[in-house]
RNA sequence: GGGUGAUUAGCUCAGUUGGUUCAGAGCGCUGCCUUGACAGGGCAGAGGUCAGCAGUCCGAGCCUGCUAUCACCCACCA
């Protein structure tokens, strides 16, 4: 028998079954006569690195799909990555500057280029990382949301949604991120509460000496951009001045005071200025009082030419500066500190501006119905449940989706527009013709048809020049990983999924759409079950950033605590929905659970086997008990699964193995030192072992794989990860339980007893049983050495010591210390325990005396009182016995 | 403003159909142990009026209502 290091060392083992398993193809999956069970990836970001969140997500999947893989089914863990379109290209832009390149002087094929050689350098590194995880993918069918097949599907489905005219081009009041210069979807501002100053200022009334109206706004440089003054139709202060024109300051502009009852009479001073072009309710104002729109902000958030003022200036350095022309020329009359909502770009995190532009939508309204009743009648599976809350309210006030973002990586707009002659750039005419096709020459075609030119050519026509949303990919996952819109085959078989993994954080921006896409293309849910996970957290419940640089390294986690452990410290504090606080102790924990597997191994493989050994009595009653007791967690575990409770799964797993298997099962199954072990009890041993292998195998893989080749000699292809759960483990077996707990308690009395008069383990203590509980002298308690003696009462022969009474269940016992015991205190302990056994009966007896009690409770729980009362006053009895043999 | 969830030991949290020692686990803490698999270990112990109030019930940590505090989501805020 080779040694086995003292500890468990990870790293190689890891390594080396992780390509065990991928050379013996284990992972991989093709469609056949089996069920299938199917996980799709949520696909990280191209530009991503392991972290928390993903070590959590799919640490659960590959759980999950592991277990499936033992049930016999066809499991299929479809891998993929996502092109992320504005953090990718951000990146890009960041890189190309740091070498001294402008995106603005690259063509748009030369920066995709740039991006693309950036991709195929960094992008996968988190496969890589996924995979020293234990991550079970079928990596052969690793898919990009930008790879032929899956942009295949992008343009498809938009050019079906423009045939069923679910798809329009508007100009609408939108959210413009200024660093990225590119619109953003609501899903993707973030609104927090953020301190501003409320500044309050005066306008001139026209045609008056000295009266003047004030306006409270966080955003004076915007005033330069006012084209109205709005006061509320009922405010008396207001109402001589209602038609009058206004001078805006420094600039004169003549501006009218309107009535609109959007206004709000309580805030600041009832007079509201309205920039139409900067504020989504100004503009909606705006709309309604036919007034004129001046933008005063360039795409890259600087003053336009329009604003007169400031032009170029940076709109925080314009702010600064206003004020102080303000200020100076006396129109600003005070300030007042503020506390409000601030919407930044989730992606640049800078303060996100409302612009008005021409972009492409999503009609969604009739695509959310049939998405909201699969939820809502449980077609589809929330866990938790409560997200189905969160989730109609969204669903039913959906809005529509802006799909268009001024990017260059992603799927490039399939339309195309009639060049414009006199200028390179594209209208900004929603009105304008435009043909969406699937290519430019159907375009073209299309193009024809419809102007009725014959004589046009590609060169007349210019594609939109914007990509789409990259959700816009992603809500086709479902059906693109398996090349479902051209290909149904595979798509048939493994669609719908079996469960999505992912946070709550994107169950708008992602799992809602993925819902809706599912129903409008196939016609069917695209998972069965959504396994919602929290956020992970520091100790200090603040999300993890690398701002806060509260994050830990992942990969230096998996180094330190071996995946397994990891595992293990990520699951064990991972229920559905919930928060994770995370913390390293508990991989800390996994790693110090792996060590004591790992020496339970150690101990089994150092048994001799000698075949000429009786297999004894309490033996076969510990192997009796641990087989009840693995029954029991076998079925414990069946439920956990099902329900997707799988940090209780993990936790019940951890105590039977370090309680029930190592603590109490081994130390006394294990031979007596010097001795050799008799077969039977050897090799039930080892069937316990690989059993508690395949149970824990998919939340801790490497170890078990590891422990299951190290228990004894296997054939090849006999490896934990494909070895089928055990259908043998029965039930529960509650006389032999009862047994056992017996023995266990006079354990612990035992031990209570030799700690309390502080007696060394190594000192022999007799101990005298009043019944014949035989089984307690096969007991093999390593510590507590005792010789069992079988007497009548407490009495002790010379040389053994005093005599000590104990309850351990219903029985009393007798121990000989060999020291002197004082009586009078061993009296006094008695007839307090007799106090309490009393006033137990009692609170028993007042129950079994209600008649409501016994007319109502189930006769079981009746029955169990009765006990109870019985059990106590056998406990009585027997205390009262004792003290009279001490006195 | 609309909604969701939470409140149980010093900390983080379980507690599934109201009913057995149901008041639990892990960590932390205290004491003892160089045990023959494991000090990354073992044995034992202390710690809680289950947020508060009221109600339903024979019986409430669990069900109902209200209150308090906290967290989050959606919408809106000059």
């Amino acid at each position: 028998m080779e040694e086995l290091s003292k500890r468990y060392v990870p790293g190689e083992i890891e390594d080396t079954w992780y390509k065990h398993w991928m050379n013996a193809g284990y992972f991989r999956s093709t469609p056949d006569e089996r069920e299938p069970f199917t996980i799709l990836i949520p696909p990280p970001n191209v530009t991503g690195q392991l972290h928390m969140g993903h070590i959590l997500n799919n640490t659960i999947q590959d759980t999950l799909i592991r277990r499936a893989r033992q049930e016999g089914k066809n499991a299929c863990w479809v891998p993929g990555m996502d092109h992320a379109s504005i953090a990718t290209e951000a990146k890009v832009v960041a890189l190309l500057r740091e070498q001294g390149i402008k995106k603005s002087d690259l063509t748009r094929e030369e920066f995709l280029a740039h991006a693309w050689a950036w991709k195929e350098k960094y992008g996968g590194i988190i496969f890589n990382q996924l995979q020293k995880l234990g991550a079970s993918c079928d990596w052969e069918r690793s898919a990009f949301t930008m790879d032929e097949i899956r942009s295949d599907a992008v343009i498809s489905i938009f050019v079906d949604l423009h045939k069923k005219g679910r798809l329009y081009r508007g100009k609408r009041m939108v959210n413009w991120d200024p660093s990225a210069q590119t619109v953003l979807s609501n899903e993707e501002v973030i609104y927090e509460e953020e301190k501003a100053i409320l500044f309050k200022v005066k306008y001139k009334v026209v045609g008056t000496k000295d009266q003047w109206i004030t306006i409270a706004t966080t955003r004076p440089e915007t005033i330069l951009g006012d084209t109205a003054i709005a006061v509320h139709p009922d405010d008396k202060r207001y109402t001589a001045l209602q038609g009058k024109k206004v001078q805006v300051p420094l600039i004169e502009r003549e501006i009218p005071i309107i009535a609109d009852s959007y206004v709000d009479i309580e805030f600041g001073t009832g007079a509201l200025k309205v920039t139409p072009a900067h504020d989504i309710n100004d503009y909606e104002i705006g709309k309604r009082h036919a007034l004129e729109v001046i933008d005063v902000l360039n795409p890259d958030g600087t003053m336009s030419p329009a604003a007169q003022l400031f032009v170029g200036l940076d709109r925080d350095k314009a702010r600064k500066k206003m004020v102080a022309a303000l200020e100076e020329a006396g129109y600003l009359v005070g300030t007042e500190d503020l506390i409000h909502n601030v919407g930044r770009s989730e992606r640049t995190r800078v303060i996100v501006e409302p612009r008005l532009s021409l972009q492409w939508f999503v009609d969604t309204k009739a695509l959310a119905d049939p998405a909201l009743v699969a939820v809502m009648e449980n077609e589809i599976e929330f866990y938790p449940e409560n997200l189905k809350n969160t989730y109609r309210h969204w669903m039913t006030n959906i809005r529509d989706w802006c799909i268009s973002r001024q990017l260059w990586w992603g799927h490039q707009i399939p339309a195309w527009y009639l060049k414009n002659e006199s200028s390179k750039a594209l209208s900004t005419d929603a009105d304008e013709p435009v043909f969406v096709a699937h290519t430019a020459l159907e375009a073209l075609e299309e193009a024809k048809k419809i102007t009725g030119r014959t004589d046009l050519t590609l060169a007349d026509l210019q594609q939109d020049e914007d990509v789409l949303d990259t959700w816009f990919s992603s809500w086709l996952w479902p059906i693109s990983v398996f090349n479902g819109f051209r290909d149904k085959k595979e798509l048939d078989y493994y669609y719908p999924s079996n469960v999505l993994v992912t946070g709550w954080d994107i169950i708008f921006l992602w799992v809602a759409r993925m819902i809706m896409a599912g129903y409008e293309w196939k016609g069917e849910k695209p998972f069965q079950s959504v396994y919602f996970t929290g956020m992970v957290r520091d100790q200090q419940r603040r999300k993890m950033s690398k701002q806060l640089g509260n994050s830990p390294d992942a990969l230096g986690l998996i180094e330190q605590f071996g995946a397994d452990g990891v595992r293990y410290g990520i699951m064990a504090s991972a229920p559905a929905g919930g928060d994770i606080l995370f913390d390293e102790k508990l991989c800390e924990l996994g790693r110090n659970f792996c060590n004591k597997v790992w020496n339970a191994l150690r101990l089994v493989t150092s048994w001799e086997v000698d075949t000429r050994l009786a297999h004894d009595e309490g033996r076969a009653l510990a192997i009796r008990w641990i087989k009840s007791r693995m029954a029991e967690v076998d079925t414990q575990l069946r439920s956990d699964y099902k329900q997707f409770r799988l940090s209780e799964g993990i936790t019940t797993l951890y105590s039977f193995v370090w309680n029930d298997f190592c603590s109490i099962f081994l130390e006394v199954i294990k031979p007596t030192y010097g001795e050799a072990s008799d077969q039977k009890s050897y090799e039930a041993t080892q069937e316990v072992f690989e059993d508690i292998c395949k149970l824990l195998h998919p939340y801790m893989p490497f170890i078990t794989e590891e422990i299951w080749h190290k228990l004894r000699d296997r054939t090849a292809g006999d490896d934990c990860m494909i070895a089928l759960l055990p259908n043998h483990l029965g039930s529960a077996d509650k006389d032999v339980t009862g047994l056992f707990n017996h023995v266990l308690d006079v354990k612990t009395s035992v031990l209570e007893l030799r700690n309390q008069h502080q007696l060394s383990p190594k000192e022999v203590m007799y101990l005298v049983y009043p019944s014949d509980p035989e089984l307690i002298k096969l007991w093999n308690t390593p510590g507590a050495k005792f010789v069992l003696k079988k007497l009548a009462n407490a009495e002790c022969n010379e040389g053994e010591g005093t005599g000590v009474s104990f309850l351990a269940g219903k029985y009393q016992y007798y121990a000989a210390l060999s020291i002197s015991v004082d009586k009078e205190a061993e009296i006094k302990k008695m007839e307090e325990e007799i106090t309490y056994y009393e006033g137990f009966v009692k609170s028993v007896d007042k129950k079994l005396g209600n008649e409501k009690f016994v007319a109502n409770a189930h006769p079981d729980v009746v029955e169990k009182e009765r006990q109870k009362k019985a059990d106590g006053l056998l406990k009585i009895e027997q205390l009262k016995k004792s003290i009279a043999q001490l006195n």
